[in-house]
DNA sequence: AGTCTTGCTTACTTTTCGTAAGTACGTACA
DNA sequence: TGTACGTACTTACGAAAAGTAAGCAAGACT
């Protein structure tokens, strides 16, 4: 008797077929792994820099006060595996890489940019409930 | 010759005075712990959660699948100190602890969905940019 | 030959997270 | 009398993730 080998054989159904919605309270739906690459440390910080106008992996850095060459590159793949960020590297010498977000990466932004905007606007609102013990850590400069 | 005790004599500016406008792409900026708290694993999920109605604390754990009660417990610390979320708690045994957003809390879960409904309406998209390795990962059930 | 540049990668340390097992404490039931 | 129950945490501890710093490639320039 022959064996079907369903993995040739089976028209493969598109994705969009098969995932019809995410489920974020799920603990298993992948949309879980999407929001934490969307709304990790560096992520939120690297979609806003990005969301008016490319910038190459040192602008980047320079752009986002305190990101280690590490995270951000770990960042930039993880969103570029999502189809948010579009990697475009030249062949030349030094290296020379540039970085945009896709039509989809633009439409995240927008959405994290409305979170973003939200707490740098209202950060005095928020604060003030801060303990004051905490919020005399930061130096007066940085408020 | 006598030392003047500024911290008492000094007439305290208000804090939105002081705190005019965060700046996220301040390593050293408040905004960047505020965003931490609001957009961590847990607490997008525990604003999403508490948007509509008023929650105790074992019904959250059951609605976000996969919270620890560990998590579950420091996320909500983190996001009442910031003034995003109420802890009432009644003196009863065994105890009753309910868990609401504040005003604060409601505008900023209402952007945190923003973000969260884009999510999971386009997961289809997101997911097609996957490697086909990493979303066989996931059980079909889960899609 | 040696230095500089840029965009990573690697090794190592530190911080955070997840899992599982307590803890408190009145109430109900045996 | 004692023992199990329910709820909301808290505490160890091992695992995973993030931060730090140094290394690497490879051609141009001195």
């Amino acid at each position: 008797m022959e064996q079907i080998d369903r993995s040739q054989t089976a028209p493969r159904r598109p994705l969009s077929d098969i995932v019809a919605r995410g489920n974020l309270m799920a603990a298993a739906c992948p949309s879980r792994e999407v929001l934490n690459h969307g709304t990790s440390r560096w992520g939120v910080l690297v979609l806003m820099a990005l969301e008016t106008r490319t910038l190459r992996f040192s602008q980047l850095k320079k752009h986002i006060g305190g990101v280690s060459e590490r995270m951000l590159a770990q960042t930039l793949k993880l969103l570029e595996g999502d189809g948010f960020v579009r990697r475009e590297a030249f062949a030349v010498v030094p290296p020379h890489v540039e970085y945009s977000l896709t039509p989809l990466g633009l439409e995240v932004a927008e959405r994290t940019r409305g979170l973003a905007d939200w707490i740098q606007v209202n950060l005095p609102r928020i604060v003030a409930n801060w303990d004051p013990e905490v919020l005399a850590t930061y130096a007066p400069e940085t408020l």
